[in-house]
DNA sequence: CTGAAAGCGCTAACAT
DNA sequence: ATGTTAGCGCTTTCAG
């Protein structure tokens, strides 16, 4: 059996008071006393019962994390990064994937909640706002979605998705482009995929474009869908000059390459390509796709900074939001070309 | 304030008692009563204490998960299926990352068992047979990784990496390859990396070819480190028949591939590759990879399913371990050709 | 500066 | 069949 307080006190000779107070260092012992108890701990290999505290001082010193798909390395990165400074102040994280479905996510969160833990991370939620902005014991920060207006104790931590369509559109007008063609994500059910859109859009436009020049085509974020719909589209595609084409994922962006290749024409000479989210590969295709960076690491860290700051300083949440800037990040498969 | 068990006691004018009955069910309870009860629970909204109830029964229904890295899907998966299984089970995990270190692998340890974890998985572990061989409180399974001799609670689950490396071979020979390659990994830091090669190498020499038909080189399992060595290998390469190259990790194989394409040689034509782990990806380079496919879901769901039995039934999980075949996932990469 | 004791919310043995 | 109560291991007043 696991040592107790108690066994520790009485082979220190001293009451469990005087061991609760050298491990919590609260109050002032003596140096002979917390010299003597220190040995005896060592001797029992004692180690401090956290369930028993956290039922005493009611607090958990745990949060929860639900992830839409763990084995996405974009929300991998997250939870990496939030577990590092959770266990930095000596939290823990645990985590729960909900599948992407709505029903698993609350679900989720109700148990977080009966078991306790002092605070959750909700990252790319499919939760409606409104429902999310239920009353709730606990604090909550909102990661990787736009922020909504409550009253609640609740933030938000995102990245600028409008901003990074926008660098998109720049970057390509930027480079004397004239024709667009954006591959859209499932503009409906992520709020992020259409904020790219937008801000791709509205770039463009404000520079005096028209929507005569920016072709839409929707698709979700998979390869597949980005080959598909990309295939189609070349299939009657009356090539008059260099296309841009911002396909807002890079591995439906990849699937699109694919398809542009196929179908045997170039990247980029005859259609440039721009892709999000710089995932690990992006780098290795061919040509090495430019793209935009994700905020992962401070998506993970900041959310859950934020939280621990609230849990701890019991301040609120509310009206709380940090909004991160993405780069761009320059590689080949944009190069414009003269056609 | 959370409501507790006495709230919903006195509410519904019964004892505690009563409550805590209806709520495990562990004895009968008059139907009057239970509905009273029940009632009264959702009047108060009222929710178990995990924690309290933790303490009291000396389980907390929490089992620590460790992984190396959980940016890489492939642990990612592991964790995913681990916690259907054990979501299905009411148990949650709570997630370490070691971040392949050996310090911040026993720090997790011990704080898994400060923090009251039923029983820890730790997957792929960079400490010692030895080390993890030491007493532990709480049962332990060890996945993706060979098993050891022990008297402790301990599990193992893992893949057979000796038979994927001989499959490989097999495979080659079977097409009628005659000379080899092989670009090992770390063997001497990663046991699965040494069971591919020793399962390759093996099951050649075992054909009747010699040491002198199988050339090695060893790299970490990163891209760049299998361009640059497989570029390096190329630089004084005579050709003199299609050469049969095992790469043993898909990310590596690409790496190779491309450091093949580069140096004006052609996959499958002059080199054929086979990788190994099934990456997502590997399906969508060029030529499409050969690969060997990992059970990782089976990894997850089965490790943790054995342990919460070991948990729940308190049989010991000594000497108990699984190991899990791999398959060949036949694609274009390691077509034999006419030379 | 140290100790005695109450009590966090729950379960389970025992009593009724 | 239901209620009373002790106690899980810890922290924290409150006394001394």
């Amino acid at each position: 059996m696991r040592a107790t307080i108690k066994d520790v006190a009485k082979l220190a000779g001293v009451s469990t008071a005087t061991v609760s107070n050298v491990i919590t260092r609260k109050k002032y012992v003596s140096p002979e006393l917390i010299e003597k108890i220190t040995k005896a701990m060592k001797e029992l290999d004692y180690t401090t019962n956290t369930i028993a505290r956290s039922l005493k001082v009611n607090r958990s010193f745990r949060i929860g994390l639900i992830v839409p798909d763990i084995t996405n390395p974009f929300f991998g990165e997250i939870v990496k990064y939030a577990e590092k400074v959770a266990n930095k102040e000596n939290y823990h994280i645990t985590l729960c994937d909900s599948d992407q479905s709505i029903e698993k996510e609350r679900k989720i969160i109700n148990t977080f909640i009966e078991n306790g833990v002092d605070g959750i991370i909700n990252v790319a939620p499919r939760m409606k706002d409104r429902e999310l902005n239920k009353k709730r014991p606990v604090p909550m920060v909102i990661v990787d979605r736009p922020a909504f207006e409550t009253e609640k104790d609740i933030a938000f931590v995102f990245a600028d998705n409008y901003e990074g369509g926008s660098r998109v559109a720049k970057r390509f007008i930027d480079q004397g482009f004239k024709k667009f063609l954006c591959l859209v994500g499932p503009v409906d059910i992520v709020p992020n995929a259409k904020k790219r859109l937008m801000g791709f859009q509205e770039y463009v436009l404000d520079q005096g474009f028209t929507d005569s020049d920016v072709e839409m085509l929707q698709c979700d974020f998979s390869f597949e869908a980005g080959y598909e719909v990309m295939k189609k589209y070349l299939m009657n595609y009356q090539q008059e000059e260099q296309l841009a084409a911002f396909v807002s994922s890079d591995i439906m962006a990849w699937g699109a390459i694919e398809a542009i290749t196929d179908m045997g024409l170039r990247v980029p000479k005859d259609i440039a390509v721009i892709g999000y989210d710089n995932i690990f590969f992006s780098n290795f295709i061919h040509p090495r796709l430019t793209t935009i960076d994700n905020p992962t690491k401070q998506l993970g860290a900041m959310s859950t900074q934020l939280l621990l700051d609230a849990i701890e300083g019991k301040e609120s949440l509310k009206g709380n939001y940090v909004v991160l800037n993405s780069k761009l990040v320059e590689r080949q498969s944009d190069e414009r070309l003269p056609f």
